[in-house]
DNA sequence: ATCCTCGATGCAATCGGTTGTATTCAACGC
DNA sequence: GCGTTGAATACAACCGATTGCATCGAGGAT
């Protein structure tokens, strides 16, 4: 307990103003500073501003149970996919009022719980969570912590709470019509990892929807959504299915180590391989060749669990709600026709 | 106030161990754990977490001072720069017990300034900031409230604050010296916004690079770091220099608006105009054309703003810090020689 | 003039922890 | 046998706000 100079407090103000505690309180307060006198709360205003007051934000959480604050957690801030919705959620946020603590887990389940934890010893109001597993027990820890909370981007498979992803299915269905249109046959799926929603929805309606067309596939999963799975699922469907001449991958970052791994076995897209990812993440339009994805409105998308979480937190007895975002395909230069 | 079923406090936890609260309170502390009987403090600590207890932040923020938590404010998280400094920052500061409250201001000096002061209010224990202007008033405010902060990417010109931030001069100088090698006289820049140490730095030493080369120069000024003020500063540049054979730009996302409306005048790149970015962000070299620029480890500068913030907090008596990061250039496919 | 009403303000409890100090009690020395 | 000591624990003040309730006093009704 070191005695460091205080920054001042609502009873400096008070003592400025020439008024008790309570009152001083009220008059900075918008919803109670109608209880005091016009000319009494301008005079504590203005004690507060002279003095440079700040409300503590702890004290104050103490006593009314809000942090004004809400936890996000990510598995990684560097996959172009978040920042977007990172900056989605925050301005819904900010504008409401409340702050955003982050945290990136690097795809780290210990890493995770520590975090989340962190963020429910800070009291957060709220969590968006973008980590789930699809059999994740952490519904339940919410449950216990009593944490109003939205899963976004990816969800669980069952479980009551809210969740805002986007259409999975729909994107691998426009995925493998547009290579069928293009004439390709023999379509791989380089599938993000199956313990996320993401992964499995994409790759089960990617086997319906070439099964549909009448078409000939082969799935590898890859162990991450980044470039460095995709690269090594890669190497191995190429091994196991070298007759295919297109592969979707489960995001834009498995598209990259796709391409890589075809250019080091020879192959080039498109002329050899044509490639469809998934996010349309910043840049992909710009990146050699132009990527055909599957675009995913990712800074709607946070706003949309910002505001879902808003909701939930402003009327906690809610059912859980459970929206799907609307994906369309952008053909870009990484799909070419069958030659 | 209303009676939420509120979650398991101290006291419950020292009430089913049956032990006073304040022992309670020394068991569940590493350092006070030594104060209690180990089997008395192995009682509390089962009943702890038979209860699901998680310590309430801000009862014990309010009492120690501190919140463990970091503020950090960026211009726009959706810049590919701050992504990974963000996580580089993140990783040293969860090591270290702290969370991280990060806000993206939109370059919004009022939004920045509102929270700024949403985050003193949550008292977080330090500051780092990347929206510093060169005369920036923030440095005087950052005194007066008493947190420790450390200025990082951008910096002011004076004032006693520590900073981390990219060797911009000698980015400048290796991009000017590369062209030159190649055989381009006539170079243009399209700075960053002056009001930032970054846009000022690389345009005097790009300026200084210039004229002892003997080369020759024109200078436009974007509005902000990103594609679109990049486009319309390389528009007027077009007009006002099109001898030009070169162009440098202050960051990666300018040198794209550059090529675009270079592209759009009818200049190719690298064959009728090279051009030179800055930071070597994410997915540069993977662009078409690939970006020759100046790499910054941006990771590495977000972790070393934090360290340095670590340990402005750990001694705040201790004279600011001014950390310069080398940087290197890395030449890739948007640069080649004149014809 | 007295009482009542009601708006404005003061009082004090409370939120959930931490920590300096007092207390207790057993072991020990003389 | 008694005072001393020290380890372990209990007590209580405090951090800085919010808020239900008491109090005060001015103005209006009777």
């Amino acid at each position: 307990m070191i005695p460091r100079p205080t920054s001042p407090r609502l009873r400096d103000v008070a003592e400025a103003a020439g008024v008790h505690l309570s009152t001083a309180s009220r008059a900075l307060n918008d919803q109670t500073a109608a209880m005091v006198q016009p000319k009494t709360a301008e005079r504590v205003r203005l004690a507060a501003t002279e003095l440079g007051y700040r409300v503590n934000g702890m004290a104050r959480g103490l006593k009314t149970r809000r942090s004004m604050s809400i936890g996000m957690v990510v598995p990684d801030i560097t996959n172009p996919f978040f920042p977007p919705a990172v900056r989605g959620a925050e301005e819904a946020l900010s504008e409401a009022g409340f702050s955003l603590l982050l945290s990136s887990t690097d795809n780290n389940v210990d890493k995770a719980r520590a975090q989340l934890d962190a963020m429910i010893e800070a009291r957060v109001d709220g969590l968006m969570l973008a980590i789930a597993h699809r059999h994740d027990a952490i519904v339940d820890r919410l449950h216990a912590s009593g944490t109003p909370a939205v899963l976004f981007n990816r969800t669980v498979d069952r479980g009551a709470i809210s969740s805002v992803v986007p259409d999975d299915a729909r994107g691998s269905r426009l995925a493998v019509a547009h290579l069928q249109e293009l004439g390709h046959r023999q379509i791989g799926l380089v599938a993000g990892p199956l313990f996320t929603s993401n992964g499995d929805r994409r790759l089960r309606a990617f086997r319906r929807a070439v099964s549909r067309l009448g078409l000939q596939c082969h799935v590898v999963e890859a162990t991450a959504f980044d470039e460095d799975a995709g690269y090594h699922a890669m190497q191995q469907l190429i091994e196991e299915y070298p007759e295919m001449t297109a592969v979707v991958a489960s995001n834009d970052l498995i598209a990259l180590g796709v391409i890589d791994a075809a250019t080091d076995a020879g192959l080039e897209c498109p002329r050899d391989l044509s490639v469809v990812g998934f996010n349309d993440m910043p840049l992909a339009s710009r990146l050699q060749p132009p990527l055909t994805t599957v675009t995913v409105p990712e800074r709607a998308l946070g706003r949309l669990a910002a505001e879902c979480l808003l909701r939930a937190i402003a009327d906690p007895g809610a059912e859980p709600e459970r929206i799907v975002v609307p994906v369309t395909l952008v053909v870009r230069g990484s799909s070419g026709p069958l030659r």
